[in-house]
DNA sequence: AGAGTGACCACAC
DNA sequence: TGTGTGGCCACTC
């Protein structure tokens, strides 16, 4: 029924690496894939994702650590639960601290 | 084949 | 500092 596509599986694979406890952004993420790609793509990607309970969705956010995809698990607090559950803090839906959580894969996977 | 849409990002005022 | 607009690529109707 869901159909899956070669680049969401990227995304996933991406997903997957973040350790717990940081987070990213969904233009890291673009940027790490390929220029092809971008941030809507990821968010879209996502879209699709938030089925899959292997992808830690909730370790995504904008690129100001606002927690802009909350609305879209199954209850809007639940975004904040989990990512408070791996000792991020966070306030008003957003990260606080964000910019030293963050964590981005084209320098931490470095290849 | 064309238009609308999206868990975004960057720039302009 | 905050709001508005365009652009980006892929998918659905």
């Amino acid at each position: 029924m869901v159909k899956q596509y070669s680049f969401f599986d990227d995304v996933y694979e991406v997903v997957k690496l973040i350790p717990k406890g940081r987070v990213t952004s969904y233009g890291l993420i673009a940027n790490y894939l390929g220029t092809k790609l971008t941030a809507r793509m990821v968010g879209w990607a996502m879209n699709a994702a938030h089925g899959l309970s292997d992808v830690p969705a909730h370790r995504v956010v904008n690129r100001n650590g606002l927690l802009t995809g909350k609305a879209h698990f199954a209850t809007p607090t639940m975004m904040q639960e989990l990512l408070e559950a791996e000792g991020v803090e966070i306030e008003k839906d957003q990260i606080l601290g964000f910019k030293e959580l963050v964590w981005d894969p084209s320098k931490e996977l470095e290849l």
